[in-house]
DNA sequence: GTGAAAGCGCTAACAA
DNA sequence: TTGTTAGCGCTTTCAC
């Protein structure tokens, strides 16, 4: 092994040329420059015969430019992001970029912190699940003519790129399914946020509630006891006093939470409670019931996202490549939104 | 904002003294290179003010070293390996590294397409799952001193760092803790495949079995039919063919594939069949029954990897840094492997 | 058609 | 104790 790095250099010794031909011929520029056949062909056939590959840090300084895009989401570990990282991984890498994943666990001070790092970077573009506080960060980007497009949630008040799913719509619908299976109590859980995509999900529960004359359940626990055993309480207390005869969790590891008070507290209840979860999960499929889901449009949302940033990386600062898109979310009927066939 | 980038070559000309120094306090050799202690403070104090943070870029191009470490697994989709990330993530950004994570599908031609594809870019170490075929690459990486960490399997032909769990020990004990709670017909699902990791969970199971002088049923799936409904198939004429009274699942999306079967054929066994997944996820507690898993230690395995990849980041290729670890598993027995307190 | 040379920002050997 | 300078590998302007 050791078969030592070649570099332009060492191909235009070898040919007897210089290395600004070298470099012509390899970026593509033979035409332009009008370089000879001769040359060219020489040039082409004797970089592929060393395997020669470019230093890519010496072009990205060069350059300014350094092939990385950074997807930063909630976090990694999470069913929804991971398969989206999955998907976009394999577009990036195709298309000649490298990605770099990180979780900012929607906090500002953590998301802060890791656009700093990369803008030290010169990262090319960014993938960004925003926390609730960096308007200013993202716009600060923005005003620096750095791509960014934001997905799952957006700032109304700055004008940026974004590719989201239609929250109130996809609750919405899937509420007045349960409505249509003559549920009548019907909860809501979701975490307290003002953030679009929390908003707009509550919305479209109220919004199907009113519309069938129905009462609204909400409950609201705090989003940054994940770990603590508080939110299990109030979902217990919360069940416990309101008589529901379905819930709908607004998110999906309120859902994992939501099972996990019923099968403890309330273990007779799975079979009657009628439940939807907004994302899906493999498992949900399996599980008894079978889940029904609000599922987001992963392929598809991770191809819009690449194509975005890849379209905005090309655009130039006159002429920004311009995309706010919302996609359709589709709900996945199983046994555990429908009386009576339970399993 | 567009706060331009400084340079070391601003603060040198703003402060009157030359780069060199600059470069030397910047990088704490004022000491050793003797830099009088006002000029240090000086220099520490400009570079504080105007923010400076030096150009990664040119830094990397200089030393060769990028402080990215690649983190190659099977699919970071996967439950397993996105919680591990999430912990590599936290430590290596605390480290001042920065990780890219890709995954290889377990193929051969993707591990090397990856492998190359970073190679070019000096990525500074490796963190890879590594699939079958791919000792080759695995050694070459080693003889050109380029620090690896094998983890989950790894070759034991070649003298490579990995961290890896104790796999036949794991299920060996999962497996007598069915026998003691007296299944006498255990299946063992599992794939086809002779990676290390796998033939080990196959030894305990047998070694179990053997031990108690129970008959053995192995069914072994092909790898990559993920997609098709053959595992399904090949699963569902087992289970119907074997009269088994407890199934053993050798990996985690096996055991997602085996519930799916047991929840479309079989619905009334679920609470007869003793179960036991290796790997556990959030949802196998909450499911009914709750299933009984050998859970790999996540933090720990995630911890040793990055420290042993730092060390060997920081040894000289006279003195290698060398770490073969064995990690124990823990099997968190809920309902499934109990026979009688199904709920 | 092709080449010389500047320069991206940094490090470090060598000079002073 | 500090400065000058070469050079990492590449792109690109300008000159011939």
């Amino acid at each position: 092994m050791k078969n030592k790095r070649h570099s332009i250099k060492d191909i235009a010794a070898a040919l007897n040329v210089s290395v600004t031909t070298v470099s012509f011929v390899l970026n593509g520029k033979a035409k332009e420059k009008r370089i000879s056949e001769e040359v060219t062909k020489k040039v082409l056939e004797y970089a592929k015969s060393i395997n020669y590959k470019p230093n890519q840090l010496a072009q990205s300084l060069r350059t300014g430019r350094s092939k990385i895009i950074v997807v930063m989401v909630e976090d990694i570990s999470n069913y929804f992001f991971s398969k989206l990282a999955r998907i976009i991984e394999d577009i990036a890498y195709d298309k000649g970029y490298k990605v770099l994943f990180c979780s900012n666990e929607n906090k500002d001070d953590r998301s802060r912190e890791l656009i700093n790092l990369f803008r030290e970077r010169q990262v090319d573009g960014y993938i960004i699940v925003p926390s609730p506080g960096i308007q200013e960060d993202i716009s600060d980007l923005v005003l620096d003519d750095i791509p960014v497009v934001l997905f799952d949630r957006y700032f109304p008040e700055i004008d940026t790129n974004y590719v989201i799913i239609d929250n109130s719509e996809a609750v919405h619908d899937a509420s007045q399914h349960l409505i249509d299976n003559s549920y009548k109590r019907i909860g809501f859980i979701t975490i307290a946020s003002n953030q679009t995509q929390m908003e707009a999900r509550q919305r479209g529960y109220r919004d199907a509630m009113k519309e069938n004359d129905l009462d609204e359940f909400v409950l609201e626990v705090p989003f940054y006891e994940k770990k603590t055993g508080i939110v299990k309480e109030l979902i217990a207390n919360y069940l416990a006093n309101n008589d529901l005869d379905a819930i709908f969790f607004a998110t999906n590891y309120l859902t994992q939470m939501g099972l996990e008070v019923i099968r403890e507290s309330f273990p007779e209840k799975i079979n009657e409670l009628g439940i939807i979860t907004f994302d899906d999960n493999d498992l949900f499929k399996i599980y008894f019931p079978p889940i029904t889901a609000v599922s987001q449009p992963l392929e598809e949302i991770g191809k819009e996202l690449m194509n975005t940033i890849l379209k905005m990386l090309k655009s130039t600062p006159e002429k920004p490549y311009r995309n706010q898109k919302i996609l359709p979310a589709s709900l996945i009927k199983r046994n555990s939104s429908f009386p009576n066939k339970k399993l």
